[in-house]
DNA sequence: ATGTCC
């Protein structure tokens, strides 16, 4: 007798390969059916998938896989004798890898996908990397005049933002319930999720003539005015800690000693997710390449298309930045703190840069500029440091480090395998207040942030390291209002 | 990451 659970078991790719289903899009349209299964068990679909696989012509007029036999009898020697499929090198370049033994084998072949572009120059991966679409969570990339939006991320300009107060390390703990009440206040998280009427948030960001670009650009100018300022969901936070220099930094201009700090991490919202799909797919419709690599689609950056995706990735860019600088303006405020340094980096960007004497496009997707003398923030977990970081320059990496610890676990395997208690005590422990976070953002999901640093001696110097105390995330409930 | 498929 079958249980629910082994008949509501997902269908990977691998079992329709195992059907003798090929590596092409074919694959994609099968898995996408698979989604709206309308209540056949795993076994029944297999079934279903192998004869439409032998008779496609028997499910032209089928409801569910009428689009599947569609692809099979039109459409599937249509990427192999496309006159216009860009051809990947046969070898992938070298690249360089920091922390290869926590890396899982899946983001390394990411990487050798991506080293085989012909418009690849050069790559590194980073110690927390994992899995993502197209390049990894965690690759750098350099290629020669080609922009790929998923190289960037969907995130567009997810960046860290630190804020080091004139207060010291007692005051967090002196005044406790009035930061979380600073922190509810002031900040506003989940999915879709924005400000109306009168907490709308003014920034010179709305002026930006980037905006009139183009009609798409435009119309999505009212939704990222309401959500400026916002935080989103999913890893992102802002946070109280406490900021630990071991001695003076003369360039912060900060004496040794603990302060309070506010830490956050978001990105482009809704704006810049909608900018990445957008110009995903028309990268997709340009640029024809084999099925392993479609999600690497590259625009050409003269190209009017590359130029656009260009401009409203600058856009997102900054646009992320407004959120950080609004947040960090409204807590400062409401703290009555002064600002002693602050420091900001993006970690989901493409850069013009300098490599061996020739520029190229640096992609970080999950990725700190590390260039010499640049600082960037490191976060750890809820329970672990995070870390104030001063470049090193090192070309081998393409000046980058790691963007945070990285998972260890994934979302629904943290979700399945965590008890609420657990967490629960385990952040007691560790004396950390935290409001909303879901199980599957539960501090055992990440990777030993002291081996990822390991990891990246030759890439950062440790300037200061930060402790979380007070972390807001989304909750669960944050799908709904 | 994103109201998770226009």
């Amino acid at each position: 007798m079958k249980t629910t659970e082994q008949q509501n078991k997902p269908i990977n790719g691998n079992d329709l390969i195992a059907l003798g289903y090929p590596e092409n899009e074919i694959l994609g349209i099968a898995l996408k059916i698979n989604k709206k299964r309308n209540g056949y068990t795993k076994a029944e679909m297999l079934d279903k998938y192998a004869q439409v696989l032998s008779s496609p012509q028997d499910f032209l007029e089928d409801k569910i896989f009428k689009t599947l036999a569609k692809g099979f009898i039109d459409g599937i020697h249509l990427p192999l004798q496309d006159e216009n499929l860009i051809e990947l090198n046969e070898n992938p370049n070298d690249f360089k890898i920091y922390g290869a033994e926590k890396i899982e084998d899946g983001a390394l072949e990411q990487m050798k996908v991506a080293m085989k572009l012909p418009v690849t120059v050069a790559g590194a991966i980073m110690p927390d990397a994992h899995q993502g679409y197209g390049l990894p969570i965690g690759g750098v990339l350099a290629t020669k005049n080609a922009i790929i939006p998923y190289g960037v991320g969907v995130d567009i300009g997810c960046r860290m933002a630190l804020s080091i107060y004139d207060l010291p390390a007692s005051h967090y703990f002196e005044h406790h319930n009035s930061l979380k009440e600073t922190l509810v206040k002031n900040t506003k998280f989940g999915a879709g999720h924005g400000f109306h009427g009168q907490y709308k948030a003014e920034h010179q960001i709305l002026d930006d003539t980037k905006f009139e670009t183009n009609s798409f650009i435009q119309n999505l100018k009212d939704k990222a005015w309401s959500q400026l300022g916002s935080s989103g969901g999913g890893n992102h936070f802002v946070e109280f800690g406490l900021i630990d220099f071991k001695e003076d930094d003369e360039k912060l201009n900060i004496k040794k000693g603990s302060y309070l700090a506010l830490l956050t991490h978001s990105g482009s919202r809704g704006f810049g997710a909608t900018i990445a799909g957008h110009y995903t797919k028309i990268a997709k419709e340009i640029c024809k390449l084999p099925y392993k690599a479609q999600n690497l689609a590259y625009l050409d950056l003269d190209s009017a298309e590359g130029q656009e995706y260009w401009i409203a990735m600058n856009l997102a860019g900054e646009y992320a930045s407004a959120c950080h600088e609004i947040i960090h303006q409204k807590i400062a405020k409401s703290i009555g703190a002064e600002v002693l340094a602050k420091v900001e980096n993006h970690h989901n960007f493409a850069w013009k840069e300098i490599y061996n004497g020739e520029e190229v496009i640096v992609h970080r997707k999950g990725a700190t500029p590390a260039s010499k003398d640049i600082m960037g923030i490191i976060p750890g977990s809820m329970t672990a440091p995070g870390f104030l970081v001063r470049g090193k320059g090192e070309e081998n990496s393409i000046n980058s480090a790691s963007h945070g610890a990285g998972r260890q676990m994934s979302r629904t395997q943290a979700i399945k395998s965590l008890s609420q208690n657990k967490i629960n005590d385990y952040l007691n422990d560790f004396g950390i207040t935290l409001i909303g976070g879901g199980k599957d953002e539960a501090p055992m999901a990440y990777k030993d942030i002291h081996e990822v640093m390991a990891a990246q001696q030759d890439l950062v110097d440790i300037v200061a390291t930060f402790t979380p105390k007070m972390v807001r995330m989304a909750d669960d409930g944050s799908r709904e209002d």
